[in-house]
DNA sequence: CCTCCTTGCTACTAATTATGTAGCATCTTT
DNA sequence: AAAGATGCTACATAATTAGTAGCAAGGAGG
């Protein structure tokens, strides 16, 4: 297994999920990855694509951890989230709401720091 | 600002502030930092030990950045959220019954490789 | 059978990022 | 004044990611 609960990763050796979750979560395209295949099954050239012509190279290194975690599966149609990576999409919508409101908080005040 | 809604970012040059987000939350330690500020404020160091030691580099690299984001601030009491940072840590906190679902999951199914 | 595509992926090098350790400058406390 | 803390910079090394090329396998059409 490359990445799973009860693995030790980077800042922890405790295993606990949501280390685990937290590190595999912050490598490079792994989120992205997650967010492209929210709509249904995409192959290798397309996801790639999906994600702005990311390199060969990671998107597969990627696409073996969440595999490896049963968070992404291939099928006939090509790479899509099985039911825990359904779940895991659905806690990180909201990502998208909050997102929208940032652009509009930010480009309207535009600073660092908060009273 | 280095990084914001409206940013070009690595994968998308339209700056959609989802995918801004994506790529500021998909650097290392971003997410961990985050989750670590969830208690309340905590001085550099301290930020620095629960993260499990990670690099004062890339520590405030990130802080920089997630400044700059309006995410994080600083106070006398140390680094803490924004209310900004509060509401996006409140859309990630399910994230940690997720994980703790996956490990349950994998622990008893055993799908791909665990002792 | 023979080409010509498409697809998934490996190879390899260059560039970017992260790690790890040391230590300085600035407070605060004793 | 001396001895911590604290926030951070410097710098060398290691690891990860980017970028590009191209191969092996499979399918469609001829």
């Amino acid at each position: 297994m490359a990445v799973g609960p009860g693995t030790k990763v980077r800042g922890s050796t405790s295993g606990r999920p949501i280390m685990v979750l937290l590190d595999l979560l912050g490598r490079r395209w792994a989120l992205r990855m997650l967010w492209e295949l929210r709509a249904g099954p995409l192959n290798f050239r397309q996801l790639q694509t999906a994600c702005g012509d990311i390199s060969p190279t990671v998107l597969n290194t990627r696409l073996a951890e969440l595999r490896d975690a049963g968070i992404v599966a291939v099928s006939g149609e090509g790479y899509l989230l099985t039911q825990q990576g359904g779940d895991l999409l659905a806690a990180l919508l909201p990502l998208n709401d909050w997102a929208e409101g940032w652009a509009g908080s930010i480009s309207a005040a535009g600073t660092r720091d908060r009273p």
